[in-house]
DNA sequence: TCTGATGCGTC
DNA sequence: GTCGGAC
DNA sequence: GTCCGACGACGCATCAGA
């Protein structure tokens, strides 16, 4: 009986672990046989079958293994942390292996990867007694151990608790332990996949009258479904439902710990009863699709009323109230910020109307000057983050609102768009510079959105988001219909809401010609190729090329190929020196330096002020460069020579125009000088 | 008490 | 955050 | 269309070590 069996032949009660804990050699087994493969199907089927087998023997660490298995150990909103990085893990493998630091970075430089390295490694401390065989249970307890240490001495804390995993690993188990350490497992299951398998294992093997830390007996027994008798259609779309099922309650109660424990003690089919949307817990946000083309879109959605809103730069976050007026503030990914805004939570009580006794809102918050003038985005990652007092806040921040998913204990997602920003601007109060409902239009006119765009940009924004406001009519396609949803659709990028950025658009945005002058070894996938790649531009007085960003997206692999052959120990293109007229930090460290013989077409969301970077140094900034937000490689400029890539001085007046731009009076004079 | 390295969060 | 690859 | 993992710049928090 293995795990990559069809699930229809898969029985979990022919595996025996003479009544022990779950292995974690199981566990590890599964991953092996999910690393050899690339189909989806084949993973899910995979981690099914793991799920089943640990629910019939050993139901207490159904849940640690769903955690090992997705890549973390708790929900985000938590705050639990491992805190270890290479740091740590060398000091540890070191002592257990008997390798030193430095061939453990020859060992990271050939595989990339940690779980690799430690496997490469090999354990050879001798123990008195040959360690006990490590169990799911135990190494999440660890885990969670090794997440509650802080203070003098962490460092040396944790190192040992590490060794005595690492003493513990047979085999492959010390490959995948120390990728979970370092929050990057690599097997191609993260959340998605691991849902639609734990569906898929309630659906196949449902325990009934059970009840957690008792034992298996007569009384307390699982009952294990028969799928044999199932039609393999009827099955299937069981199996659908109960995927879509798990889906809903995860974008809604994003929470493993709760959704296993109740899939543990009532039918599927319950789920929703116990866990569903909450004040206090995150609902994962509803995304917006990226857009290029808006020509296009106003051809397929034709006569389609949009309300188009600014997308401000700063920080996406979801607000909650309780019937006590406690206030919970929930970052895009479900990080709890309540402490980063202490002035959030104090403004809150004040924007309720009457009868707003509880409610979850979606906003942007924003740095703002003390007139109130929009701040960028650097600005407000100024801010401090913990420990915050009211009293020591030196950054004004706004709330721009657009969005209502719960009012009054009751969840509004099924409402359509229209109604839910009804209910936002009725029933609370907009306070000049603090709190206010998004700038925005209704309309259907390709015209007006564009210059609703146009303005966005003016003003400091990132763009506009358009969104669906009223159910489509009637004569549209179906297919076009099917996505067009006005509901909020919590954990999903759909069409109905469009996001339009200035670097997407051709012609508009930060483009830069820069010369590649450095790179790294790649990782996982990239192993074997040049990522990312550094780039630089030119300095036609001191005749330098100064460092400007690193890049590793928007190439092919094929790209990737030719440059392997264009840079190379045969072609005299790289070296382990760095040239002298390269303006590169020391702290950057790239496994070769390249001959300076081409230039490529970058672009970037924005270009920021840099502390580590050289490029246009002295000219913005005293002794800070330039850099680039998002950058990602467009073309190869074949037309030009190395000296024809952009000037520092070019560079400099690009900052200046985005200042500009954007109405930043501060800069403005300087600008002048460039 | 300060500095630099590391981790982890935002975009 | 962007992007390309695999399904 | 969906999911995943290659990695980007940047800044605060934390801790080791001088």
């Amino acid at each position: 009986m293995s795990v990559d069996m069809d699930v229809l032949e898969f029985d979990p009660s022919k595996i025996n672990w003479d009544g022990l804990k779950t292995p974690y050699r199981f566990l590890i087994d599964t991953f092996v046989a999910i690393e050899k493969t690339t189909s989806r199907l084949k993973i899910i089927d995979c981690l099914t079958n793991m799920l089943r087998t640990i629910t019939y023997h050993d139901p207490e660490s159904v849940l640690p293994a769903v955690w090992l298995s997705s890549n973390a150990i708790a929900p985000s909103y938590e705050g639990i942390e491992l805190g270890i990085g290479s740091q740590i893990l060398t000091k540890a493998i070191t002592s257990v292996s008997g390798a030193s630091s430095k061939t453990l970075k020859q060992y990271y430089i050939k595989y990339g990867d940690w779980g690799d390295v430690a496997y490469a490694a090999k354990v050879s401390v001798r123990t008195l007694m040959e360690p006990k065989p490590l169990t799911v249970g135990k190494v999440y307890d660890t885990f969670i151990s090794i997440s509650k240490l802080r203070g003098l001495g962490v460092v040396d804390q944790k190192t040992n608790l590490v060794k005595k995993l690492l003493i513990s690993c047979k085999g492959e188990e010390i490959r995948y332990l120390t990728r979970t350490l370092v929050q990057n497992l690599r097997i191609g299951a993260v959340k998605t996949t691991c849902l639609i398998a734990l569906a898929h294992a309630f659906c196949l093997t449902r325990p009934t009258n059970m009840v957690i830390g008792e034992p298996l007996d007569d009384k307390n027994r699982l009952f294990v479904e028969d799928v044999s008798k199932e039609s393999k259609d009827s099955l299937n779309t069981k199996l659908k439902a109960a995927e879509k099922l798990l889906k809903e309650c995860y974008a809604q109660f994003p929470n493993y710990n709760g959704i296993v424990k109740c899939l543990l003690e009532h039918p599927i089919e319950k789920l929703l009863d116990f866990c569903h949307l909450t004040v206090g817990v995150p609902l994962r946000p509803m995304l917006g699709e990226i857009t290029r083309d808006l020509g296009q879109v106003f051809k397929n959605f034709e006569g389609i009323l949009f309300n188009c809103e600014y997308k401000y730069d700063g920080q996406r976050a979801q607000i909650h109230m309780d019937t006590n007026e406690k206030v919970t503030i929930f970052s895009r990914n479900l990080e709890n910020m309540t402490d980063k805004f202490p002035d959030v939570v104090k403004l809150i009580p004040q924007i309720c109307l009457n009868n707003v006794n509880s409610f979850i809102l979606d906003c942007e918050i924003v740095a703002i000057n003390p007139e109130g003038i929009i701040q960028n985005f650097q600005t407000l990652t100024n801010r401090s983050r913990k420990n915050v007092e009211l009293s020591s806040i030196t950054i004004p921040i706004h709330i721009f609102a657009f969005d209502l998913m719960y009012l009054n204990g009751e969840s509004l997602l099924k409402k359509s768009l229209r109604e839910r920003r009804e209910l936002l601007r009725a029933r609370f109060a907009e306070i000049p510079n603090r709190f206010t409902y998004v700038n925005h239009i209704e309309t259907l006119d390709p015209e007006e959105i564009h210059l609703f765009f146009k303005e966005s940009i003016e003003f400091g924004c990132e763009g506009i988001m358009i969104k669906i406001l009223d159910d489509p009519p009637n004569n549209l396609e179906n297919k076009i219909r099917m996505n067009l949803l006005t509901s909020y659709e919590p954990d999903k990028r759909i069409k109905s809401w469009l996001k339009v950025k200035k670097d997407y658009v051709d012609g508009i945005g930060d483009s830069l010609d820069v010369v590649p002058i450095a790179a790294w070894y790649g990782n996982g996938r990239k192993a074997g190729w040049w990522s990312p790649i550094l780039l630089a531009i030119y300095n036609p007085d001191a005749e330098t090329f100064e460092g400007v960003c690193k890049c590793m997206s928007g190439f092919s692999d094929e790209f990737y190929k030719e440059l392997k052959s264009r840079y190379s120990q045969e072609n005299d293109n790289i070296s382990k020196q760095k040239k002298w007229y390269f303006d590169v930090d020391d702290s950057l460290r790239p496994d070769a330096w390249f001959e300076p013989i081409e230039v490529w077409e970058i672009k970037g969301s924005d270009i920021t002020i840099s502390p580590v970077y050289k490029a246009a140094i002295g000219k913005v900034d005293p002794n800070k460069g330039l850099s680039l937000r998002a950058p990602r490689f467009i073309r190869v400029r074949e037309d030009k020579n190395i000296v024809d890539a952009t000037t520092s001085k070019q560079l400099a007046e690009l900052f200046y125009k985005q200042i500009k731009e954007r109405k930043v009076e501060e800069f403005i004079e300087e600008s002048e000088n460039v």
